[in-house]
DNA sequence: CTTTACAAGTTCCAAAATGAAACCTACTAT
DNA sequence: ATAGTAGGTTTCATTTTGGAACTTGTAAAG
């Protein structure tokens, strides 16, 4: 499968992939929450070409996580700024970050912390249930088909990856009927 | 700059994503979570070629996220289980996949939900202070220079990507003097 | 027996993505 | 007149991929 395809897998993971999934992209994301705005800037703080980071930074406003706007008309120069879609990807750059504190430390320690200001003390951000508030590991959730699944089971699409133990079992329990004759993939 | 060379960078992004940070890892690293444990489940699954998810799973084996088992002698096969750095990722995957849902809906809705066992009620994990356990905005955090970046500083070494303003005014708070003829970059 | 299937890779090659360095354009400051 | 700054673009060699075919050892089917 070409990486061009994969925005059209029917996975969350996958479609968010295929719009930060690459080298660079998460980097340029990581520099903006920390107030970069500029070309150079981000070439100089990130190290990658300037070949690539055109690139990148065209493709992320193509996809509206940044804003391209004009701070002078000539010689035209602009920002770079979040819009919402991009702010939204502050748990993907946390996550990434609590693993690297704990899991590729140098010896020296944490390079960056976090301050909560509300509580007004070090925080390390963790997972929790946006309904009862607990921490959430992978042990403390169940997977469970949504419609974005079930709907394309029923056209007879079989996205491949999901055990069909799990949509079966679902289907049976909800009294769905699935047309099992259908070939996976759509 | 080499990609391989991102490993050495003074950041928890960077490092997780020289382990994590190309086009399939997590791909693979999902299916782990649903329960994926074999080279042709994950081939299947994901449609990488199997060239480069051999190359995957053996780095993976490499970086300790994954161990592998032999379930079988003669011919030997085996299987890929997630270690304990592995399931540390979980919350990388998790908002991942929530950016995805609220961003990159096909029309059918969310393909997969999570329902907290908990207490019962389906979730969207959010990220929260592990200290008050209120919900974090990126506006919410502030971020402050840690150990891992104050050493090299006072060893003279400039990453590069941390904005100066931080670590000085950091410095200056903190009464630390940080040697300013020194160079960018270790 | 002989053929087919399965699992987990490996090998080979063409196509695509990347990295480095040089170049371009339009100012501004020295 | 020269150098510097900002934001790119161009070129070209090197790396990384994707795809398809091949390998190895075993078991099951005809």
């Amino acid at each position: 499968m070409r990486w061009n395809d994969i925005d059209s897998e029917v996975c969350s993971v996958a479609r968010t992939l295929s719009v930060v999934g690459d080298r660079w992209t998460l980097l340029v994301l990581r520099d903006c929450f920390l107030g970069t705005r500029r070309f150079e800037e981000f070439q100089k703080s990130i190290g990658m070409s300037r070949h690539r980071l055109t690139d990148r930074l065209n493709k992320l406003v193509e996809n509206a996580l940044l804003e391209k706007k004009q701070y002078q008309n000539n010689p035209p120069r602009s920002e770079y700024v979040l819009t919402q879609k991009g702010l939204d990807i502050y748990p993907v750059l946390v996550s990434l970050t609590g693993w690297g504190n704990k899991w590729m430390d140098d010896g020296d320690g944490i390079p960056l912390e976090y301050h909560h200001k509300g509580c007004d003390h070090q925080t390390q951000p963790v997972l929790s249930c946006d309904h009862c508030g607990e921490q959430l590991g992978p042990r403390d959730v169940r997977v469970v088909p949504g419609p974005g699944i079930i709907e394309k089971f029923k056209r007879g699409e079989r996205p491949v990856y999901i055990p069909k133990k799990l949509v079966n079992q679902y289907a049976e329990k909800m009294n769905i009927s699935l047309d099992d004759t259908a070939n996976k993939k759509g």
